[in-house]
DNA sequence: CTGTTAGCGCGTTCAT
DNA sequence: ATGAACGCGCTAACAG
């Protein structure tokens, strides 16, 4: 492997002066940029970034920190941060916590050894513990999607209480009210939040809430299935469904089929965020979609802001809308239902 | 950030004292030892990985570059690859290229740039190119799951030719004659094998090929679906498919469910890999299964092994074999059909 | 426009 | 059992 000093001395100039050229840094005569291009093409050198980031304090680097690079939601807010990255020059290292707090504690130490020049995180619990490994350290840090209540923190993400209330809205108009929500992990903010939304409605509405009806497990298919099942064995049945993730969704619409109900004749349903065409039969779900392009690509600006000026006036909590996409999941209430 | 020599002075020792308690490298005793340890606790302190690897020559950190991590294949293939690094004390960093040639260059080469000690390579078109790159600078590299041809270079993979003409053995036992096949791009090794096992059963079996018959395109559900109604609508109509991927078979499934074609009992199905329950109806697809997890874990262990024993004799071309399971998605031709 | 010096944080080598 | 000196590859700071 070549280095800075092979290439200066095949071009007959000073390793600063191919630092220059490489770097773009500095005035070289065209002619010495020229010798030193063709030298360090020759040597096929190739920068050594470790070298370079342990001088210059900087890795040009930034970790994605997320919960499921296999839901579509994250895959799609991934191409945010990567294109906002690569406008600004920089990398960035995705890493899959599985929702599990261990996982996530060993790449923020892995990360941080590494040097990255920030966080982008969405945090598996709303736990602090982790975002102060962070802090302790100096790093920048933008939270995403999620909340962590009390604590002082950019954070980047989209109204999971209010997109919710909507959904509510909607279905409390078309006459339902025994609702069931299936909800993600009862540690989880935006889970926390679209309970919120839907017990608001629903006390809004006069309608008594019963507990039976709010069932929390994972943002999965296979927790979505499970709960589905839960709540449609109560009697009188829900009429309506709200699965609070598209996963989530996918699971509770096999359970439906299972039981020979028709959507939206038999139950309405409704979901949060949407589903490549390929995932369920059609794409006929009524559902809040959420940003997900534009949360990853302002979440990771705002991340490279605070890297590049460090200096600032308080932090910033960036709340973005989700957009209520009524399809035909959702009907009004029959008299012979429930 | 605290570095090793802010943390010897608070404990009263040289900063080489401080490396040797944090690595467990040379002598220390006890008592020196808790007085690091603490001083390094207290100061919160992150041993800097750039300065470590740069002394060291080592990042013991290997790159992990795929094509489409969305596929369940390989999300269990990376889940092997991880397993086996964090045996052996690595970190993986995963890359996706979306089977984009641009993106696997630029991906390689920041790779190369920060010192990965390591490739697992899958890649995105069969040319030898970016292969290239990487064995230039003498870095170890497995390819993963393709061929390359004519390349010396250490290999794991399945053996898809194998799996392909075993499943096409299947249909033809079951008396079809008139059978598609769907295949991946032209220019990937899985997908040319696959075709190749194709017609060598259809030619023992005496069957002329019907080029029309083998269509080729991307490995996603959208190219499954244009592929399947590219074939569906030729006459004679074939009495069965082959989805040379998993993406491509539910693709496939949902231009035979808009068609109104009952599975087996209008066409048979088969395909290659499996799919997680919630991605189809019911899991009842008769298909050849790669040992994913397995592929993904052998290949990181020859892997480290190269990094950790540069000398060798030979490079190694691991073929592995799949399984065919057979379910309800095939069915003997009934006579009046096609 | 180009070069010299020095040092980023760490671990190897050799000394004590 | 502990430490001093040095250098990994690169670039900031300061000449000239």
């Amino acid at each position: 492997m070549a280095t800075i000093r092979d290439v200066a001395e095949r071009a007959g100039v000073a390793p600063i002066t191919v630092s220059r050229v490489l770097n773009n840094s500095g005035y070289v005569s065209q002619e010495t940029r020229e010798r030193v291009e063709s030298a360090a093409a020759e040597l096929e050198y190739v920068p050594n970034m470790l070298a370079r980031s342990l001088r210059s304090n900087r890795t040009d680097t930034f970790a994605l920190v997320l919960t499921d690079i296999t839901n579509p939601f994250w895959t799609t807010v991934a191409r945010g941060v990567e294109d906002a990255a690569s406008e600004h020059g920089f990398n960035v290292i995705l890493c899959n916590t599985d929702e599990q707090v261990s996982k996530q504690e060993r790449y923020l130490s892995v990360l941080l050894r590494k040097q990255v020049d920030g966080f982008l995180f969405v945090p598996a619990r709303s736990r602090t513990e982790s975002l102060d490994m962070i802090r302790k350290q100096a790093v920048p840090v933008v939270v995403l999607d999620r909340h962590i209540p009390n604590v002082d923190v950019d954070t980047v993400r989209c109204n999971s209480e209010r997109g919710s209330y909507r959904l509510l809205r909607h279905l409390l108009e078309l006459g339902h009210r025994r609702i069931a929500i299936l909800a993600g992990p009862q540690d989880v903010s935006t889970s926390q939040d679209r309970i919120l939304g839907y017990r608001n409605a629903l006390i809004e509405a006069g309608i008594e809430i019963d507990d039976r009806l709010i069932e929390c497990n994972e943002y999965t298919a296979e927790s979505g299935y499970l709960m589905a099942h839960r709540v449609l064995s109560l009697r009188p049945r829900p009429t309506a469904l709200f699965a609070a993730n598209n996963f989530i969704a996918v699971g509770a619409l096999r359970a439906l089929r299972e039981l020979g109900l028709q959507v939206p004749q038999d139950i309405s349903i409704v979901g949060f965020d949407d589903l490549p065409p390929y995932y369920i039969i059609e794409p006929f779900l009524t559902v809040a979609v959420q940003p997900a392009y534009t949360m990853g690509y302002k979440a990771a600006t705002l991340l490279i802001e605070r890297i590049t000026q460090p200096v600032h006036d308080g932090f910033q909590e960036l709340l973005l809308s989700s957009e209520i996409k009524i399809r035909r999941s959702t009907q009004a209430i029959s008299n012979g239902a429930g």
